[in-house]
DNA sequence: ATGAAAGCGCTAACAA
DNA sequence: TTGTTAGCGCTTTCAT
């Protein structure tokens, strides 16, 4: 159990500070002598001791990820954590998870978490990589952060994908099937996924030569319900649209549930399309078509680049990783049965 | 920034080590002394740091969560984990999450997720706590640890809920609609879900005295496409049943998607139920009939109850939560449309 | 019930 | 390029 840092030096008879630098990646030792001694490492199956770490070189080895809600996005979340877990793997940073719902004390509540638990590096997510007053803090706090889907331009690392093209894609899928009248169902204000959801559909739209009809556009907030609300605003109309975009897979569930109550056959009578490809896209039927949000990519990738800008503080990177439009059963050609 | 243990100590006109002994609950400090120097720690804003905790008292002040497969049930996981979350929240404990898949060399792989991150104390679900062998090994390790659900009598500290009355309860609901063949879509071999849902099914109908058709029960692993296997196989027969009890709620969705397929309607022609409660049964339509499994309360006891046997090594406890059946519309009576 | 001194295992300055 | 010497901030003996 006590194999200690001089055990490895005695064992490759050089002194701990040389150890020391190997296991760090510091370039100033002789390849010669680095081999020797990663060679005496693995002999006596060194591992190095976290807190002593932590104490002689003031880091934690945390990377914390900072979330909102669990409960609306639990299989988003789950899937940031499975990129976050990735990454994480073969360093020696461990990964926390830290939920905290948006309030106006946040910032204080953040530097709380942060005295107690002293995070290297933070991943942020959406709706706290939006607040511009949170990042501020941070960058006073001179902590290292990564977002993700950030619509702020002040985080100096952002990995996303391109929401508005891929809204664009799927709308046109639909317009392709020959749908002219698309209802939508939005994304919650505040998030960039609204106006990036929106104007794709616009987008698609314009391309088409279909004329915007705002009124086809109805609030929503991500859940189950603002999609049965929506839904039934829009199939309320006398020129009921034959096809709706909601912003998220969990909305387009909320479509289905209207259509399934008001006994529309879905695509038959109505197509439906959501966003995110969280895994009731699979498992409801018929299955959802969607746009598949590259979650574990988008996490692995920014505590990546976190990682890195902690011994290059000046980094700056934002990124577009590649997403999949995901054709399922749940849309055809309007009027087919 | 830094304010360390010495300057509360000095705030409050005692030594370092009095402080300590507050810091971590020490007996043997008296009530007045306890209060001023709590005093000195709010009016400094003191907050002791985990590495120099962690390597003075040999502690990392980590509890893992160690799962196998964070694919076919993640919002499983995402509960648990929001459990835990809670359990630590408002103690020095961080939770990490260790992902680990099922193989031959899993201790030996434990033991290097141990030396690396030496965690204080280990929550295990299945199939991982299910591992006599991987127990065994923690054991000699000598590191506390917790099961979720084991079936293993060997766990010193074990939380569940009682999954057979719950699998009766729900199959009993069945059986007042009016339902007489229930099919039963089984769980995962080597779960202790297997044994215990199937057993609750065959109780139920023992009660009702429904005799007990081995061929209405077909294999399962808890997957969506175990469902839509076993629902062909049941409503392939030449008298299928009236209703399925799927072994949770992935599997029941696969059911309903045969269902889907065939054209028939739930509940109208088929009745179904699932297990679990995840975030599904409430998006799909109509809404899963299931039980509610109290993945966060167990989580939140167990990370409870191994952080309590940190102190007390000794400690047994085998706690059962209560769980709820949630009745959606799903399951009806048999033959009503 | 409280205090003094000695580390825990590592890294950061500084030296060589 | 490598080694020496001090700590990092806390808890633990062992006193008292």
């Amino acid at each position: 159990m006590p194999v200690r840092i001089e055990d490895v030096a005695a064992h490759a008879g050089v002194s701990t500070k040389t150890v020391s630098r190997v296991l760090n990646g510091h370039p100033s030792v002789r390849a010669k002598l680095r081999t020797r001694i990663e060679a005496s490492i693995r002999a006596l199956n060194y591992v190095p001791n976290p807190s002593a770490r932590g104490l002689a070189g003031n880091r934690s080895y945390l990377v914390a990820l900072l979330y909102d809600n669990p409960m609306s996005s639990s299989s988003y979340i789950m899937e940031l954590i499975v990129g976050v877990l990735q990454a994480c793997k073969e360093t020696p940073y461990n990964a926390v998870l830290h939920p905290f719902e948006a309030s106006d004390d946040l910032v204080s509540r953040i530097d709380g978490f942060v005295a107690q638990h002293r995070p290297d590096a933070l991943v942020l997510v959406p709706p706290h990589a939006n607040n511009t007053r949170l990042l501020q803090r941070l960058e006073e706090l001179d902590l290292r952060y990564a977002t993700i889907s950030s619509k702020s331009r002040q985080s100096r690392i952002d990995i996303g994908f391109d929401e508005r093209r891929a809204a664009a894609d799927i709308v046109e899928h639909l317009i392709s099937l020959g749908h002219r009248r698309i209802g939508h169902v939005a994304s919650l204000k505040g998030h960039g996924a609204h106006a990036w959801r929106l104007n794709g559909y616009r987008d698609a739209l314009r391309r088409a030569g279909i004329a915007y009809d705002e009124s086809l556009v109805v609030p929503g907030d991500f859940t189950f319900a603002s999609g049965v609300a929506g839904a039934k605003a829009l199939l309320d109309r006398r020129d009921p649209p034959t096809a709706i975009f909601a912003a998220n897979d969990d909305t387009a569930c909320g479509v289905m549930r209207e259509a399934y109550e008001r006994g529309l056959a879905v695509p038959g009578d109505l197509s439906v399309c959501g966003f995110d490809d969280t895994p009731v896209s699979l498992q409801i039927s018929p299955g959802l078509t969607t746009v598949h949000q590259p979650c574990r990519e988008m996490a692995r990738l920014a505590v990546e680049c976190v990682l890195r800008s902690i011994r290059d503080p000046a980094m700056r990177q934002h990124t577009h990783v590649p997403y999949q439009v995901r054709l399922r059963a749940s849309t055809a050609a309007p009027g087919k049965r």
